[in-house]
DNA sequence: CCCGATGTTGCGTGGCGTGCAACGACAAGT
DNA sequence: ACTTGTCGTTGCACGCCACGCAACATCGGG
């Protein structure tokens, strides 16, 4: 553990939240101000932070180049992405994709709802593993020792009133979600929306991500909702096509 | 200038051209694999970087999450985001959002083109100064004195025919496009594609931001670019007084 | 079974990152 | 205008910690 890029990544870490001067970061990271000015200046050359006011830093582009640069390699965002365009169009709400990845799923991908009513989120976020439609579905596409294990070991944290929050009612809810090949989050993360999700698979029929749309429920109620799933499985499955997977 | 950060920033870097292996990095960093492995551990814990594989290395997922709360934060890229959207419904091409700071400018947006032929650029991508329209509405923007720096600063490197690649030539096309209030890139930047931009403008009348519609030759030509400003106009105003500009 | 390649660990050295204190720059208050 | 306070910056000396080395672990291929 080097000490010095620990400190410089939890500057960036803070920074994150918004711009900030050269103490108040130093008060949060918890250093002298002066070793936070030597890691603001490498961080600077860079082009990791940058300084638009006098006394004010700022996350630097080279962060944004990074992130998309990476995000570009990934296959199936590139390959699944006319799929996940068209369905948003064709539905007008908003389309997510995320993959699992080092015990955590993450958003890789998102396309805006045309509705005024939107929802929060963010490419890079990470979705909580019980309560949200793509986790289940990831989740449930490994083999059931490997389930158990996660299952043991999230945090069931009640975010609404229809949150899951024992493991045997996650495993149960994964068994069936790997039956019929989708997955539904019934206002389990937010009081106020719904989701619906589906694998998309890559050449070996492996589960590569998954897609889902989120929808408020002042704009759709449960019927309506699962009225969408046809739409979503024509998506998922047009996007497996274009990642390989040879099975119809 | 710390050395250890420093190094583990070239790492980064490194990784953003794709997974690599333990040694790889420590030969393109230039340092001995040992310390290449203690950066990686930090690094690591941080969520900077993830290994996929026993021997392989990749970006992870923390700098996706940064970068896109950074890009979050960004005022214009939220306010102008129905506009461009709506822009980029109504032609199918490919429509950016780029902003200058620090000296260059960067695509904080992108909006892809629902055509086959897709153009390669990135969010996060730097763009030329001398040969883009998004560049030339915003160094277009700024006092003449300042145009001038910029002027004398820049590599003109010729990319086509067309490109720009004189200072007195670009402090003319600068002064041309602050006239008429838009850019134009005639297949300067790359010979099968040209591009028009305008700016986006905030509360009290400056440049935040500029909006570009890239369309490859094939698919239109010269006048069937330029037929495209007024809707590229009437996004960009649409998006500024979003964020805030009175006069219309 | 050996051998090469690659990841990992222990360890001693000294470079370098650290905190301190003093200084500079700027703004606000009196 | 002087003082006062705040915040960024610099010089410096100490000692920690990051470094490279060498030995070991692990895995695959011939």
């Amino acid at each position: 553990m080097s000490q010095s890029l620990d400190r410089a990544l939890t500057v960036l870490a803070a920074l994150a939240e918004g711009r900030r001067t050269l103490d108040e970061l130093a008060a949060t990271v918890g250093v002298h101000k002066t070793t936070v000015l030597r890691l603001l200046r490498t961080l600077e050359t860079h082009r990791f932070v940058h300084r638009d006011d006098i006394r004010h830093y700022r996350l630097g582009t080279a962060l944004f180049d990074l992130a998309n640069r990476a995000l570009d390699d990934r296959d199936v965002r590139r390959c699944a992405e006319p799929a996940l365009r068209a369905l948003n169009e064709r539905t007008g709400h908003t389309v997510h994709l995320a993959s699992y990845e080092g015990g955590e799923v993450v958003y890789i991908d998102k396309y805006e709802s045309t509705h005024q009513v939107r929802m929060y989120s963010r490419v890079g976020k990470r979705a909580p593993l019980h309560c949200t439609a793509v986790a289940k579905v990831l989740v449930a596409a490994f083999e059931s020792s490997r389930r158990r294990e996660i299952a043991e070991s999230v945090q069931y944290t009640a975010m609404t009133e229809n949150t899951i929050t024992t493991p045997e009612a996650y495993l149960a809810e994964l068994a069936a979600v790997a039956d019929r090949g989708w997955a539904l989050d019934d206002s389990e993360h937010e009081d106020f929306i719904h989701c619906v999700a589906a694998p998309i698979r890559g050449a070996r029929g492996e589960v590569l991500a998954a897609a889902s749309v989120s929808v408020p429920k002042v704009l759709l109620d449960h019927d309506g909702l699962l009225a969408l799933v046809p739409d979503l499985l024509t998506a998922t499955e047009q996007a497996s096509h274009a990642c390989g997977w040879a099975r119809g």
